[in-house]
DNA sequence: CTGAAAGCGCTTACAG
DNA sequence: CTGAAAGCGCTTACAG
């Protein structure tokens, strides 16, 4: 009757629901886990460097988005580290060990890609967060449409009158990273020049150093677009020092419309990426896994918000 | 003799643990959990508007390190998130319901304080970080020495020529709002002058809308101490729009030494807090409670880190 | 010291 | 449909 019973006198229910409540009989887990050997929880596995935890604030959205997600279900979250060797040795250990029913893989980079096989191969279901690179046949994941997003941005740059536009590239052992340039090669054709490209990590200071290095070596440049706000606004740091004004002189946009973009200055155009659909998505797929379907594949549109950087 | 056991002959010991990595046996951490009626994880409960999770990095880095100290004695930390009513009702539930052996307590404001008194009353283990106002007698903590590290900020700006020495608070229904506020207000003595005084609420608007008000009502200032970084950074670009060098004009310190601190333009002069210590003290303490000792508070010291914004 | 048995509190297949 | 019993895989108190 507990597990909510066929039909049941209202009598009886409310009878049986007031001597819950008074004797405060609660379920013991444990003894349900065991049963059903079901953990009953899920793993939001962050193989990722911490520094970035700390200081991308898309990480912390889509945990946020995952635990809120997941409370719906009364399913707890729980975090697991796996930033080096040791932690992914211990973060295996306990996944494979029966401790969750599940794992939500927000690793972007594919050096972990042993672990990520070995997470595999045990047989714990798994939903990545972006594309994971090497497993895209065997794994589930949510992505944003990052080839599109970056095709819009720039097509959106050319529109208003750019014509030397910049790339600030991701890391490119990453999807999101690749895609992005991608989008941009494709939608620059033959406006391409290997001088206006410049490589980032994602990080702020990232972007400031690329920006200094587009400026040397394509001091033309009246756009650029940088693959993530983080880079985007370490840029018009280094353009406001160089005394080139933004958006007169150059043009930025960013990818992610995370917090601090409307906030920049001046506040920046951007590709929103759709975070909370993303981690509801990889709820759902990974909640259908767990119940023991098959892997799929979701990609989510980005949006072009515009503000006063282009 | 899986759990050590007295003595076992070195053959014996090295041929079970053959078997056991052979026949790959794993404990059953449910029937574990059941036997012991423990759960054997930890929550992190964050009782913080979901903004600042994102926006300030103190969060990310105090999880981080608890889930770091933890994961060395494979307790896995499960994140709980109690932003609204509703959150709070499931997060209690959820924490009275045996899920969890102790809980870290990550709020700063007083408002949850009902909240934390069903936590507390229920009797499940908890160590707060920062004060918990109102509980400050009944529930352990870990927390940064604020009043010392603003008397040490405010003092420095003082000694290095500064007389009219502004500053920025933090919420003032926190510990360290209050006592940052507190420590600054000791160490002015009869320079304190409430023009002087703005209150923010730890985010890099607030501090931007506090050093605006701030050049309005007293224009003389020449230093400013903002009760966290963000607002520190905040207050930067309000100054230089306002035309006023930073530190020849104005010189600025924070509180945290977060990320963003050795980047900001200029890079910041803060006081640091040992988040490293305070989570693994947090940690040693909550494991100390579990094992049924009683509460204790501890007092960690700040660091002066001197930048160029002073 | 050793080993068999009881017990933790659920779920579920099964006899009635 | 209902209710008693077995079983989940550990730990631990207890008999030997």
């Amino acid at each position: 009757m507990l597990n909510g019973g066929h039909w049941v006198s209202p009598d009886a229910l409310s009878a049986v629901n007031a001597a819950i409540k008074k004797t405060g009989y609660r379920i013991n887990p444990h003894a349900r886990n065991l049963a059903t050997s079901r953990a009953n929880s899920v793993a939001f596995l962050l193989t990722e460097s911490h520094e970035m935890l700390f200081t991308d604030p898309n990480f912390a959205i889509l945990m946020r988005g995952a635990a809120h997600e997941l409370a719906k279900h009364d399913v707890p979250l729980v975090l697991v580290m796996a930033g080096d060797e040791a932690e992914q040795r211990r973060a295996k250990q306990f996944i494979t060990g029966g401790h969750v029913d599940g794992v939500l893989l927000v690793s972007s980079h594919s050096e972990g890609s042993n672990f990520i096989a070995d997470i595999h191969a045990s047989g714990v279901p798994a939903v990545a967060s972006g594309i994971p690179l090497g497993f895209e046949n065997r794994l589930g994941y949510v992505a944003a449409d990052d080839l599109n997003g970056a095709r819009t941005m720039v097509r959106y740059l050319r529109e208003s009158g750019r014509r030397r536009i910049a790339t600030i590239t991701g890391p490119l052992d990453t999807s999101g990273g690749q895609l992005r340039l991608e989008g941009y090669r494709l939608e620059m054709a033959e406006g391409f020049d290997d001088a206006l490209v410049e490589r980032g990590d994602y990080s702020t200071a990232s972007g400031a150093r690329a920006m200094r290095r587009l400026l040397e070596a394509a001091p033309d440049l009246d756009a650029v677009f940088a693959a993530n706000d983080m880079m985007a606004i370490g840029a018009l740091e280094v353009l406001r020092e160089a005394g080139r004004d933004v958006p007169r002189d150059v043009g930025v946009g960013g990818f992610d419309d995370s917090p601090g973009a409307a906030t920049s200055v001046p506040p920046l155009t951007t590709m929103r990426q759709p975070f909370e659909r993303i981690s509801a998505e990889m709820v759902r797929l990974l909640r259908q896994a767990i119940e023991g379907e098959g892997a799929a594949a979701v990609t989510i549109p980005t949006e072009l918000v515009i503000r006063e950087s282009t």
